[in-house]
DNA sequence: TGTATATAACTGTCCGGTCAGTTATATACA
DNA sequence: TGTATATAACTGACCGGACAGTTATATACA
């Protein structure tokens, strides 16, 4: 009798390497389809594959988790742009189209605007973290720019302006574009490579030095 | 002795003409500095001067408290883009000018950007809001202006180009700058009413026709 | 006096976080 | 190479507090 149930297939394993990150993943998704708020760290764990006190052993709480996340989704991305600044440092016009084609893509990536997204409906209440996404991404980020075009006024190949204003203009149309199309789910403008030069030829254009 | 404490000012009054609008007011106060979820019935119903089953006389649960509050704030400024739009028909350029100023002016209002603050952190969860405020704000407002810049190309003060990247380009500086300081508590870019007609210079410039 | 309007007190549920106990794996040793 | 022991990784069941929503009762006003 007693006919010990044999499978035996194992309950769990331990990978403890692999853990941290998919939690990080699976955290992401739930915040975004749910809300910070709305989303239960059980869910987060079953959709990584452990259980909830599991999540506690890598992540002392849920907003720590959110910390972590944006830590992990984000910085990344400032820390590219950045380089590529540094990187082409004596041709700035051409560097900043190449940055605005990268960053367009990026933001066209639903993973992407999530973590800012997050931030907006976040930052009331959690100042912290609006401020770390602020000097961590959103300043480092602005501030490459701004150095490019710094360059490019400095070398005359753009005409004088206010260098905030400028860095905005070229910002704002594809924060925007993002906004308009996964917030609110409008449909989006263009062909994105073919967009992304047509603006920028309108914005140089608008900035060219006098003849 | 029972010395009925008499100085007897009364409880309440009844006041139910003017409670929907008042509890609407405190709702989005509360719901805009701790978020919808944190937000507490107890704290909107306080704010607004009564019980918290008072606010259940008026709206049935939270979450339509939620939808009123968004229908509510919302229709008065899509009629006042409209307006806007159908006035100036004979000068699209000094019209846009203007709308860019207005537009500018309002975002940089925190009672106007808490809408659409909400609306980016709900519209995962809440499709229907997202939807409306697409239909009956964002497509209304800049629906108006592509009118106007479709109508300056017509007359040849602007040369051809794809008319949703141009509003687009119009539109996005401004929001991304309402983002930063509002969100981001960044600190904001040069004089208010300089800095629109700064960039609408550039922006106008860049899309003069070929001489 | 009757009724619409208000409240205070209450209930049920949900969820973040904890803890005692269990299982997988690494290591020591025969 | 096989078995005992140690420890890291993990789980299930639970707790306490918070809060949306309800109910029973009181008060203003016609």
């Amino acid at each position: 009798m007693a006919a010990r149930s044999p499978p035996k297939q194992q309950r769990w394993q331990r990978r403890a390497e692999a853990r941290p990150e998919e939690i990080l993943e699976a955290a992401l998704a739930e915040f975004t389809e749910r809300g910070f708020d709305a989303a239960r760290m059980e869910d987060v764990a079953k959709r990584a594959g452990l259980s909830k006190a599991g999540v506690y052993l890598y992540f002392p709480s849920k907003n720590l988790l959110l910390e972590a996340l944006i830590e992990a989704k984000v910085a990344p991305i400032a820390q590219q742009v950045r380089a590529l600044a540094e990187h082409g440092g004596n041709d700035p016009l051409g560097t900043l189209r190449m940055i605005a084609a990268i960053a367009a893509q990026k933001l066209r990536d639903a993973d992407v605007i999530a973590v800012p997204r997050l931030v907006v409906g976040l930052s009331g209440r959690f100042p912290d973290i609006a401020e770390y996404y602020r000097t961590h991404v959103a300043e480092v980020a602005r501030g490459a720019l701004e150095d490019l075009i710094e360059a490019a006024m400095q070398q005359g190949s753009l005409r004088r302006a206010d260098v905030k204003a400028v860095s905005r203009a070229m910002i704002g149309p594809f924060f925007f574009e993002a906004m308009w199309t996964h917030v609110l789910r409008g449909e989006s403008t263009g062909a994105p490579d073919q967009d992304v030069h047509n603006y920028l030829d309108i914005l140089l254009k608008g900035l060219e030095p006098r003849p």
